[in-house]
DNA sequence: CCTAGATGTGAATCATCATTCACGTGAATG
DNA sequence: CATTCACGTGAATGATGATTCACATCTAGG
């Protein structure tokens, strides 16, 4: 019906099939099915792209590990250190805004029980991540933006705070929060606690 | 091997064990087979306690929900309405000590997209959790233990961010956070960012 | 002691899922 | 224009999972 694509495009259509899948159905709601019948393919038609649904998954975290990392790099090029922190807090809700299922996916358990190859891109994607963001509060507090006598890292889960949860309440209360006014109102308060 | 033994005893061992594979295997790693041998009982025996899986999840849902309701009803009782909170937050952490899973099972696809029941079962919960804590941060506001102009449900969210994150973490990168610490840490920085 | 109802079991059923494969088909390239 | 090869398909296959059921066995109450 639909006529023959290209693999290139084949991929993208099934990263982005499943990344929708995720956020209606879950990290377990991929389905080989589901996701062939988004894209209008019989399943097996998927195995011309993906040698596995393992595959598939690791295609979406890399889908979404390059975007962390450009987002995360122009932020490290800022001077403003504190700056530096909103911008990727603004980045990361950009990302989760094109992606609802992106707080499900971090601690899915298809993920860190499933090949040990995704959990370990994972935990490096992380790893860097959240490396990058002790980076720039550590430098805040050289700057005197943050104050000087607590440790980066419990900084750093602390930033997590900032919008984990208002990204898994507006998944699954969704009208019950405003994104974008929850996500500046933390950061707001945020600063305020990290002050000097 | 193991006799037989009442109902009762066994609707508990098989919440607990169920919890136990939420917390290792994730939400949708309940299975009947790995819950029942964990018991060590027959897949089959299952169904002598509890009509259905789907009913398993709710008796997990009942088991949490009332461990929740005891602490908040505790905190509510309180004179001073920021040390409710830090109550609450406290008993939180505790149940996230005792049931690791805990950070998985709310936002689970599982829950929300089963039968009907476990959605409205949990966001019943969940609606008298926040209204408690939205109430604490009101009573708060007017001792003048938090600032006023902000407005108790912003509160709530941000409320969230203090554990959490550290659940998470502890759950998949354990050893990389001193949970307790990062709790304590988190609490202290709240009432700074809220204070008048 | 002895029976009835509560517990427990293994086999069978039906569904779903990932994956494979022998077989079509279309489009670009010579 | 013909061929080739990437792309697509439907029908198996083998796992796994929830659930049922006819049948065993234990145990408490008479």
């Amino acid at each position: 019906m639909s006529g023959k694509l290209s693999t290139d495009i084949r991929r993208e259509q099934i990263v982005r099939a499943a990344l929708e899948i995720v956020a209606e159905h879950g990290v377990s709601g991929i389905t080989v099915k589901r996701v062939a019948e988004r894209i209008g393919l019989a399943p097996s038609a998927l195995y011309r792209h993906y040698a596995s649904k393992a595959d598939i998954l690791a295609a979406i975290l890399d889908t979404v590990e390059e975007r962390q990392r450009t987002a995360v790099t122009a932020a490290m090029a800022m001077d403003d250190a504190l700056a530096g922190l909103k911008s990727i807090l603004m980045s990361i809700t950009g990302l989760i805004r094109d992606h609802r299922a992106l707080p499900l996916l971090f601690p899915s358990e298809e993920i860190w029980h499933g090949p040990v190859e995704h959990r370990v891109q994972l935990q490096n994607a992380f790893a860097r991540f959240t490396g990058s963001v002790a980076d720039l509060v550590a430098r805040a507090q050289r700057d005197g933006q943050v104050r000087a006598d607590i440790d980066p890292w419990r900084v750093v889960i602390l930033f997590f705070g900032l919008y984990v949860p208002p990204a898994l309440f507006s998944l699954r209360m969704p009208g019950s929060i405003d994104f974008d006014a929850q996500i500046e109102f933390n950061w707001e308060l945020f600063v305020r606690a990290v002050a000097p």
